[in-house]
DNA sequence: ATCCATTTGTGCGTATGTATG
DNA sequence: CCATACATACGCACAAATGGA
């Protein structure tokens, strides 16, 4: 037999995943639930806490305001579109002309660092433990909506030969193009894709409402020599998806072409 | 000023992030807390409860319990070299010698159920939204305990073709080999990814703990003509990460080699 | 096997603060 | 300014789980 807040929470959750309640609708109000299942506030709080960390609802304060049912728009990153392997784009044109394809406007913001290496990047990247990596940080909107930040390390010895990384700009044709330019073409990569709950700072960074997940998307790129860079993203986990098209793209794409002209 | 709960609970997290407090250490009991930062029990409460929803740490009841900060144990799942494209392994078999090469020892559940198809996967398998399908459910354990659920789609039509689909038990050398055998060969595939919090069903099936998110790995098969299965993965967050390889994967190989030996 | 001490879990009541229309 | 919603904080009580005496 399950607790008072469990069983109130699951009967809201039923509704809400059933569509009774659909995105933009209003929970009853604490005092309603109150009375209507002679609980205690503290009590209804604990139900629509777990709503809130289920990234259900989120709460609006006000008169007006209320526990309102989230909507879910999702945004597709097609991975493997994205500077790889005869990298036709540079990766923020890929972005950008993805989300625009997706109906949305997209923005971004610059920032470069010098920075000590943490263990995960040094790792990955190849370097010792206590050297400095350029960090090009770059964080991205989606109208306007903070919706992804990505983070690329570059080994300081790349630097020298492209000075270019240390700019705190966008690069016209994407840092891709500019390496195989300079001899460091990117062969091969790597990406690992892991969930994960935000730390605080990413939650100020994105906007991100309680209980969102985030999604971490690590690519270490490597030459025919060694990783050249190794850039980290996270996505908002309830507005993002991660995209990858395997083996013969061809089938894949005829597909979705008699889908959408049937 | 952020309220005092969420001091106390930034003060812990600092003392777990920063290694102060490792796996397996416990948190103040929630009286030291009380008397420590002269707070109630109830604002106590609502700071671990902030840890508990991030994942930092688990409650464990009792004489000796108190709140643990969690482990991380990381199982890598390699989506490029599982069934694709010319497929030596079957995806099962790929994914036992993986946990095995892990260290870890793998077993798995099957099961078989004829359904009618959600929206999302219709969609996917291109099927019309009325129709049944044949799911091949999955539970996956690491050293007993739940690590990854797969529930894998096929179109009724094909099970005719190929009837040992419906065997509720595993397929020696793997359904994609078998399904290439009778003529459906999976020339292509699209993977998709997302983060997300679990349904509550999700956490019963996977024993997660609280503020753990889940990995959504979504793989549509498409053979020349359409898509003949969708195969839904959902992984405890925590424990799992999806790898890619892309371009070259001998340049990575060797750069693993090098790193590995040196 | 029993009881006890400790710790977290669930639930009640109350008061005051803050945001919004 | 007020009414209403959620947010923070206090206090209390008892239940359930666990390990040790």
């Amino acid at each position: 037999m399950p607790p008072l807040y469990r069983k109130i929470a699951t009967e809201l959750r039923k509704r809400i995943i059933s569509g009774e309640l659909s995105p933009g609708d209003k929970l009853p109000t604490e005092t309603q639930l109150q009375d209507q299942y002679d609980v205690s506030r503290n009590t209804v709080r604990l139900a629509t806490a777990l709503l809130l960390n289920e990234g259900l609802v989120e709460s609006v304060p006000g008169r007006t305001g209320g526990m309102v049912v989230r909507e879910r728009v999702t945004l597709t990153y097609h991975a493997s579109r994205a500077e790889m392997p005869h990298g036709l784009w540079a990766e923020s044109d890929a972005w950008f002309g993805e989300v625009r394809a997706q109906g949305h406007e997209p923005t971004q913001e610059f920032e470069l660092r010098i920075e000590a290496v943490t263990a995960a990047i040094a790792e990955r990247l190849g370097v010792e433990a206590d050297s400095t990596v350029a960090v090009r940080r770059c964080i991205r909107r989606v109208n306007g909506q903070p919706s992804s930040v990505q983070s690329s390390y570059y080994p300081m010895d790349l630097c020298e030969t492209v000075p270019e990384l240390l700019s705190p700009r966008d690069i016209p044709h994407g840092t891709t193009r500019l390496l195989a330019e300079r001899g460091y073409q990117q062969l091969g990569a790597e990406d690992e894709l892991v969930a994960a709950m935000p730390t605080p700072e990413e939650v100020t960074l994105l906007r991100l409402n309680p209980g969102t997940p985030v999604l971490h998307y690590i690519r270490t790129g490597f030459t025919a020599d060694r990783p050249v860079r190794v850039s980290v993203t996270t996505f908002a986990g309830d507005r993002n998806r991660v995209v990858y098209t395997l083996g013969d793209a061809e089938v894949i794409a005829r597909f979705r072409d008699r889908d959408s002209t049937e």
